[in-house]
DNA sequence: ATTTTGAATGCAAACGTTTGTACAAGAATA
DNA sequence: TATTCTTGTACAAACGTTTGCATTCAAAAT
């Protein structure tokens, strides 16, 4: 472990000073073409690695910007993730992945870290718990560039990319009603969250432009961020509970592909048919949806594409820093992914 | 954005100097209790955030460790950073994560940037290009601590934690004699990979010591490390393949999850009864397993205690670091975790 | 021949901590 | 009373860059 080589290594050996090496090595204009090649070989010679950190202290700007996910391990979040890194290594950021793991303490302590180390600009979706968003504040008030995805607070004014779940909500059910459902069932979200909110609104809309009336009873409100097991669980439960109704649905519209599934295999064991008796969709396109039986129709949110944008509009953000910004909000449009569980008429 | 305090101001305005502030803040012995209080509550009272990336420089450390993953979309992965936080975030550190995608190229560009960037270590899993091994014996050079899990590298001789493949595979396939299969099948990854060696030795030996004669038509290698789609069209092709042959197998073992998922829907399509006719026996304890019909039996290889243990002896490393530190090999015992696909006797 | 321009580089101060050493004053020891 | 410890604090030099401003020297313009 020798001791690494300094810009001033190189200033000495070239008998030069550092400001100039710094200039060389930057390819500064100033700079003449002789001694910024002098500097290169040099600096290639000594295996110079600059030094980030003094960097960092000097200009004010780490290159480090954080990410905020409220758990890594569904793949909605593990695409939305892909997304942002593609944009941001390009332009020499790095990218610090913290989980919030759903809990407001947790949100909290990651945004105090990420504070604390630095980071250039933080980038975030919303614990489910989260009702107090001082601390996101804090972010904003001390000039860090802060962007929200999918799950996002209107009061924050902040920029933002999201998909249009009303849309997407209003898709799915409209499919539904197309392959002749009339008796749909919504597996709703809490609804202080905006998604879950919007696809609610979806539903009933699609609904009533088709003439078809909405019925409270059909609509199941549930907490439906856990983990996958948990929500796997409840979908059973609200099978369950749907198999002691005196008429069953014809349709299943989740607002989560897990509770969805787990109505799937409640109903499988029951010997009832997918979608023949009963059609399901589901919500977020997760790759499990694939493997069931029959697939799992669901809505595909563009996560990937969803990172890139958070990722671009920090960029954005990043350059018009000096200016005041105006938030923008980014909204993305959702698709339709058609598998076994909705075709009631054949292909 | 008004200016940052920094330690500076804090000893203006109490009339003392700033090292005696930086003293009191991290509670050293030689400063008395009253500055202290002194300097605590004027620390609070204007808002005082200390600069990291300035203690960084000053201390050589950046109290940041950098995590490869081949991909964060697998289960596996996202449970093993889950397990390296869990033990570092206590100790001070963040985690910077990088995904190698399985290419030489993105890994060797992921340690480079990791090093830039002045990490105080890094974990890593290596990439399935990966075989040569001179970006982490960078890392060594340097004196940054380095870590090894799942997928390692014995030239390197770096601390390591892995899972005993070979004892989860023997588990896993004398389990399948057990229920009485006698031709067993085995999708085997690309042997140049520890972990894939070592499965197809378990898949060996625990034939032999049930006195089954092994049969090397039923070893179909592949490269088992794609997309989870993609490997799922690999468990088709090879199940297609299999039913091409004189005799179907009565069991299969596979080294991956979707592999051997992709395999059952193709029987399950040719009406070919699982696990009456072919049992099935996976490997990892990816989510989707318990969601396919029946539910796949397989191998859990204890994915967070991986993490954790990662992680402590990423600490254990650097606390011994300016010793000689002997590098050690931690080896986890897998767990078979039984699921319908593999019960032909019943329960 | 003098002034103006411009290109290339040097100087030195920052960025905000940490830390080895020095120093002062009082307490304990001889 | 003289000496040695102890305790609490101050001084100043780092850590490795970056950057505004000054300087030099030669070529161009007057």
């Amino acid at each position: 472990m020798k001791k690494k080589t300094t810009i001033r290594d190189i200033a000495e050996e070239l008998d030069i000073t550092a400001s100039t090496v710094s200039r060389a090595l930057r390819n500064h204009p100033r700079i003449s073409s002789a001694t910024k090649e002098a500097v290169w070989d040099m600096a290639d010679k000594l295996d110079y690695q600059p030094n980030n950190i003094a960097a960092a202290l000097r200009k004010g700007k780490s290159n480090i910007i954080g990410a905020i996910v409220p758990t890594s391990d569904r793949s909605f979040f593990a695409s939305v993730i892909r997304g942002i890194e593609e944009v941001i290594r390009d332009e020499g950021y790095n990218l610090i992945i913290c989980q919030s793991d759903d809990q407001y303490s947790k949100e909290q302590a990651n945004v105090e870290a990420l504070l604390k180390i630095q980071v250039d600009g933080i980038i975030a979706s919303v614990a489910k718990e989260t009702t107090n968003f001082d601390h996101f504040k804090r972010v904003k008030d001390q000039g860090v560039p802060l962007i929200l995805y999918d799950r996002v607070n209107e009061s924050l004014d902040v920029n933002a990319v999201v998909t249009n779940d009303y849309l997407g909500s209003y898709k799915a059910v409209t499919h539904l009603i197309e392959q002749g459902c009339k008796r749909i069932v919504h597996f709703a979200g809490k609804q202080h969250i905006n998604i879950y909110q919007d696809r609610l609104k979806g539903y009933i809309d699609a609904q009533r432009e088709q003439g078809i009336p909405v019925d409270n009873e059909l609509i199941l409100e549930n907490d439906l961020i856990f983990s996958m097991e948990k929500v796997v669980e409840l979908g059973r439960e609200m099978a369950n509970k749907l198999l002691d109704m005196p008429e069953l649905p014809d349709a299943i519209f989740s607002s989560s592909d897990f509770a969805a599934m787990g109505a799937m295999q409640v109903f499988k064991e029951k010997g009832i048919k997918i979608p023949r008796d009963v059609a399901f969709v589901g919500y977020s396109n997760d790759v499990s949806g694939s493997f069931i039986e029959p697939g799992l129709t669901t809505v595909d949110q563009h996560t990937k594409r969803m990172g890139n944008l958070a990722a671009q509009l920090f960029l954005d953000q990043m350059n018009e820093s000096s200016k005041e910004y105006t938030p923008r909000k980014t909204l993305l449009n959702p698709k339709l992914v058609i598998r076994g569980s909705s075709l009631k008429c054949g292909e």
